[in-house]
DNA sequence: GTTCCGCATGAATCGATAG
DNA sequence: ACTATCGATTCATGCGGAA
């Protein structure tokens, strides 16, 4: 099977454009969140968020299949000691754009960034609001099964250490009460939380969320040879673990140098570039240049 | 100190306009779920949820004082396969009536109940929405602090130089100044997201929650001497800690049995009652009874 | 080979000060 | 008054080198 990463450099709404209606197969991103990333994204006001995004939900509704699903990472930050409301907002006009919002994951991160305030503790959770197009959609449940064998030490595991440490200073908590139920099982389902650090040693590249995000997703709700896309790349996180699992994958990035950083990462067998036409004065069909 | 459990029998925001304005400093409370089935236990439709809870959010805002906050307990059902918004379009609402939404806690229910759905899993969080009156408000961050990692334990020996020099360079967020503070420290602010499981063996009555859950914003949100306020009590769960931990309480309910059996149950030296005035045909003030 | 231990760093937020 | 910038505050994790 021959695995294709398409990249494509410029503006997410105008690049989506390019793409034919039901194409792709699992919507997996991470946009800037509101007024963050200044410095490198120019940072959008949280009040004109919505109105920012919703032209590019659009496009990402006439791309993907019908059975197809999007997951979207975003947390609201805190303007004047409250929380921002732009994501409740999103998630209310792109219902009215015909999305369903099917549910609701939590990421929990485990190694949250650090800090004291005097009306406010760390903030160690982000949303991944799954919308669908219809009722029926691809979910591959098996594929995220955890071993029932493994299913006390990977359930503690995803409780970290100091999780644990915790649990028991506390009375009658009783976390292995119920693990009996399930010895005569073989695998287990997840839930829909998800415990997962971020990456911060990474040398090249600070990625937004770690690699098994992604990767949770896409075995969820894809399978090999179909197609993964995400419209906010940054460093390229989504695309590399599709590529690895055998997924093609689309990527869209408005900045040169991370469009250049992960161009050049991407195993250039399974790469398909595609850059915007001022650059080499081809037609779009030339610009599907595959490297070999 | 003489602590007082005040029990009221009967429609929510009926009872709630016999309370005085800014006597309350913790509003905890889990309102019955939106349902589409009829003649059940708050049975509200979906459709309706908003428009049934915002006078009662008003009475709560009146009764609540400035610095005291209201944490509502709350997750949206399933309806059609897709989440329904009502909590989304609450937290809207509410703000326009003046509550600030200052956080939002997640509880992860550790031990959620087995299931399979084709399309879903098993749904393991809750919403813990913090609304306030005023960006000042009283928090006790000390009370509910949790034991530190133990990386903490090995991290006190090296006092390495990077975390001095972190500081001095400027680069982002530091470690480095005061590392002496916290040398002998031994325990850690909590974060965002709680790790609590159901309680699954109470005979007497299904609580909606843990006791763990209403305990711990007891404690960081109030004092000893203070008044809990619970105005959907159902078991009685919220008003049993609070008087546990020498907290004042209120509690209103509109099902007879679930009112008799929590009067049956708190300590009869700290019960004070609240019965209709159509029941006993007595003044307001003299249906405050003490009995001992 | 394990285990241990040092270490950089991360979608942060508040309050005060400056333009 | 209203916005922009700056300093102060705080944990937990996984990597890699050492023991």
């Amino acid at each position: 099977m021959e695995i294709k990463t398409d990249l494509f450099l410029g503006d997410c709404e105008n690049e989506l454009k390019k793409l034919s209606d039901n194409c792709v197969d699992l919507i997996f991103t991470s946009p800037p969140y509101a007024d963050q990333r200044k410095n490198t994204y120019g940072g959008i006001h949280p009040n004109k968020y919505v109105d920012w995004f919703l032209p590019i939900t659009e496009q990402l509704f006439r791309v993907l299949k019908p059975t197809g699903t999007f997951v979207l990472n975003i947390k609201e930050r805190v303007v004047n000691g409250e929380r921002s409301t732009y994501v409740l907002e999103l998630t209310l006009e792109m219902r009215k754009q015909g999305w369903l919002w099917t549910e609701e994951f939590i990421w929990h991160k485990k190694n949250c960034y650090p800090g004291k305030w005097p009306n406010r503790f760390r903030d160690a959770w982000e949303r991944l609001l799954q919308f669908n197009k219809d009722k029926k959609f691809a979910m591959y449940q098996e594929a995220v099964m955890v071993p029932m064998g493994d299913w006390a030490k990977t359930r503690l595991k995803s409780l970290s250490e100091t999780d644990k440490t915790r649990d028991e200073s506390k009375v009658g908590s009783g976390f292995g009460k119920n693990i009996s139920n399930w010895l005569d099982r073989d695998m287990a389902y997840p839930t829909n939380v998800l415990h997962l650090a971020t990456e911060c040693n990474n040398k090249n590249h600070s990625a937004a969320f770690p690699e098994g995000l992604p990767e949770w997703f896409i075995k969820l709700f894809t399978k090999e040879g179909d197609t993964v896309l995400d419209p906010f790349m940054g460093s390229g996180t989504t695309n590399f673990v599709a590529n690895r699992m055998k997924r093609n994958s689309i990527g869209i990035e408005i900045i040169p140098e991370y469009y250049e950083m992960v161009k050049n990462e991407v195993h250039p067998v399974e790469l398909y570039l595609l850059e915007p036409k001022t650059k080499y004065e081809k037609t779009q069909s030339e610009r599907r240049i595959a490297i070999r």
